[in-house]
DNA sequence: ACCTGAACACCGTTCAAGT
DNA sequence: ACCTGAACACCGTTCAAGT
């Protein structure tokens, strides 16, 4: 949008947060090179300069978020220290819905990428665990907060969509309880863990649990 | 490709088939309708007869999928159903990478994707857990099968890549160790994590860990 | 180094029309 | 009901050129 902008004001920085902006104001999904040079002001080829394809801009976005994941917090325990880092990376998926997409389409790189890294991995070292165990258990975390997020994500954005809502409510419904007995029976509930902070909690709890027993045997 | 088709002989079953098939064979993102309809030797607009969209189409080849699943084994005891159900539905994944993609961007429904949760709802609704643990214990399973799955099977096409590989290892390996102490330390242990069979049953053990320790308390 | 402009080879989907 | 053909409003990226 907005008129040429004249040369030597662009830089990755700039373009980073536009993009940003652009993707949490509408959508991931639309997100546009074309439409964030528009938006820059900017010939498209003009981003090329900065950023070698648009993969390499996806993972400068998303080191600009991981800078927002807050740090470990001193002083808890670490089941408590785990669970605030990954209560924290949630967090900041949920506020930025676009991190979801950009940290599972992407491998993980990047300096504030690694610094949350350092942080969750310094806790289970700290905590006792050998090498392996700490790096498993580091991915086992990773992985289901972001499927579980990127899931809680996902079903919020379809329940904003009416038609799909509606056409989704119908298929549900209309499932033969002869066939599915139990689906349909729990289909209250099943609905009721589509997310939400209990719903995390719920699966956080038990990877937790596991940790502790294989800590304590 | 090929020559023009006759009418009346294009079907759901048959645009799902070739979908899959081109999925598999040039990769799920480089899919389009477009392709799909110059495979099928018509125009793009007949595929519109049989699905409202793409997302339409995307569902039906979920679900096509999803009926590979193999059913819950009986006679097991439910931690080992529960174990052969994610299994089961990792190990599709891992044989048609296209249905990660297909699970994480849309919201579950069809008749052989209900029939999945059926088995596995009906296992842990036999275990003895209420209906409201159960569903919370179904979704967790399932976002935790398919973001380690998926994320297993990026990490894979990204190794696949020799140029993206070689920058990725280059960016790890020029981590500050004063900075990053614990993820330098670790590097070995972390690429190891990337995926494979131990990686995921680490994960899925944690889990039923966890849950057992809550049937029991 | 930084940016433009035209071009290439694509997309999903609408619309009006044909059989 | 089933399918076509043209059109609309887009994409990411290459290439040659300009400052």
């Amino acid at each position: 949008m907005a008129t040429r902008t004249p040369r030597n004001t662009l830089n990755a920085e700039l373009i980073v947060r536009t993009a940003l902006d652009l993707m949490e104001a509408r959508g991931t999904d639309a997100f546009s090179l074309r439409g964030l040079a528009a938006e820059l002001g900017v010939g498209p080829m003009a981003l090329y300069t900065y950023f070698r394809n648009k993969d390499d801009l996806y993972d400068a976005v998303r080191d600009h978020l991981m800078a927002l994941v807050p740090p470990v917090p001193a002083g808890a325990s670490w089941p408590d220290q785990v669970r605030a880092v990954c209560r924290g990376l949630r967090r900041l998926m949920l506020e930025h819905p676009c991190l979801a997409q950009l940290l599972a389409s992407r491998p993980l790189s990047g300096h504030e990428t690694a610094r949350v890294a350092e942080g969750l991995l310094g806790v289970l070292r700290d905590a006792g665990f050998d090498n392996e165990t700490a790096a498993r258990t580091h991915t086992t975390l990773f992985t289901f907060v972001l499927g579980a997020t990127s899931w809680e994500i996902q079903m919020a954005a379809e329940r904003r969509d009416p038609e799909a809502w509606r056409r989704l409510r119908t298929t549900m419904e209309a499932l033969p309880a002869t066939e599915f007995p139990v689906v349909v029976a729990l289909a209250p509930e099943l609905a009721r863990t589509t997310g939400g902070d209990d719903q995390f909690d719920y699966g956080l709890d038990l990877l937790l649990a596991g940790l502790a027993a294989k800590a304590a045997g």
